[in-house]
DNA sequence: GTGATTTCTTAAACTACCTTAAGTATTTTC
DNA sequence: GAAAATACTTAAGGTAGTTTAAGAAATCAC
C-alpha cells in the first residue's frame, strides 16, 4: 500500500497513526489486462487509485460507440464519481489496459474516513478541485482547438501516456477516429 | 441579499445567526449589459452569485476568437475558480449579458467564511461537486454528440435560457458557428 | 422615431474529419 | 512458433460543420 500513502503524505500532512488508519480501509486488488472493474449502469462501488498498471474509464453512446474519458497509470484515481457518492448506476466503464495492481475502497470505508481524518478530507478536497480545474481546461480546450493541436498537447501533457495506450484509445479520448489519428500522425512527420 | 440566503438554506441546514454572518460578508453589486465582471490575465478577485440577470463566462482562443464556457442566470455561480482558489491569472472572462444584480465576495471573507461557517463548507462542497458532475457529463456529450444532439440536449436542460441568451453565444457554448445553428434550426422547422 | 449597430438567416464554396474497405504490422494464444 | 486476433496504415468517397459574403430582422442610441 505504500504507493497510496505516499501520494497521501506528499499532498497532504498527516501522521503515521492516521496512515496506518487509511491503509486499512483500502483493499489491494489485482486485475489483469483487459478486465473490467465497473460496469455501466450498475453501482460504482469502488474508488480505486492506480499503484501498477493502467485503467481507462469510457463511456458507450446511444450507437455502441466507446469514447474513452480518461486515463489513470500510477498514482492516479479512477471511478464514476457521480455514481460512488451518489448511489446512483454508473455512465462510465473502467476498464484495464494492462495488468493492473489497484487499491481500492468502498463507500461505507470511504465515509469513515472522511468521518475520521482530517487530512483525509483535504486530500479528497484537493483531487476533487484537481479534477475540476483539469475538466475546465479540457472543456476549453475541445471548444478551441483543432484535432491536430488537441494530438499535440495531449503528447506535450502526458508524454509517457502516448507511448502505452494504444493509438485508438488516445483517438477516442481526443475525440476523433484512429484512422484519422493516424493520418495526422504521418502528416506531422513529413 | 435574499436569493443567496434563500439559496444557501435551500441546499443546507444553516442558523439564521450563520446567515447573518454569511449575509455580512458578501458585496452587492451591478452590471450593466456588456459590462464585464473579470478580465482574462487579470486575478479573479471575486466570485460572484447571479441574483438578477444574467453572465457568460468565456475564453478567447489564439486566433481571438470567443468560446462560451458557461452562462449564469438567477441563482448560479459564476467565477474563475482556478483563478480564484490559487491566485492566478485568470484563463476566463465574464460579462453581463443584462443588466445584473450579483453578490460578490473576495478571497479573504471567503476564507473567513470557510474558517467559521461549517455550513458554508458544505454548501461549497455541494457547489463543487455538482459542477464536477455537469463538467463530466459535458466532456461525455462534446465526444458522443453531434451538433443537433447537442443542441436539442441543451434545450431539455435549460429551456428558459435559450429564450434568454442571443443565439450566436449558444452556438459558441456549443462549439458550433452562428452560421450553422441558424441552419440546424431552419432545418429542425421543416 | 430614425439611423446605426448588432444579430440572424441564407447559400455557395470549402475543409476537417468520418466511413468503408483492404492491406500490413503487431500482439496474443496455445 | 504458427494461427488467430488485434492494432495500425493508407486511400477514396462522403458528410458535418466552416468560411465568406450579402441581405433581412431586430435592437440600440440619441
Amino acid at each position: 500500500m505504500k504507493e497510496l500513502l505516499q501520494h497521501l503524505k506528499s499532498t497532504v500532512a498527516i501522521s503515521d497513526q492516521h496512515l496506518e488508519v487509511v491503509s486499512a480501509k483500502f483493499t489491494e486488488q489485482h486485475f489483469s489486462k483487459k478486465e473490467h472493474l465497473l460496469y455501466f449502469d450498475h453501482y460504482a462501488k469502488r474508488l480505486y487509485f492506480t499503484a501498477k498498471g493502467c485503467l481507462r474509464t469510457y463511456a458507450i453512446d446511444f450507437n455502441g460507440v466507446e469514447h474513452n474519458v480518461s486515463f489513470a497509470v500510477e498514482n492516479w484515481w479512477s471511478g464514476d464519481l457521480k455514481s460512488f457518492l451518489n448511489k446512483e448506476s454508473a455512465i462510465c466503464n473502467i476498464q484495464a489496459l494492462e495488468d493492473s495492481l489497484v487499491f481500492s475502497i468502498n463507500r461505507e470505508n470511504w465515509d469513515c474516513l472522511v468521518r475520521e481524518i482530517p487530512a483525509f478530507v483535504s486530500y479528497t478536497r484537493i483531487l476533487f478541485r484537481n479534477k475540476l480545474f483539469a475538466q475546465q481546461d479540457r472543456i476549453i480546450q475541445n471548444l478551441s482547438f483543432t484535432a491536430k493541436e488537441r494530438y499535440h498537447h495531449f503528447l506535450q501533457e502526458y508524454p509517457n501516456l502516448s507511448q502505452r495506450i494504444p493509438q485508438k484509445y488516445i483517438a477516442s479520448y481526443l475525440g476523433i477516429t484512429p484512422e484519422f489519428l493516424s493520418m495526422l500522425r504521418s502528416r506531422m512527420k513529413k
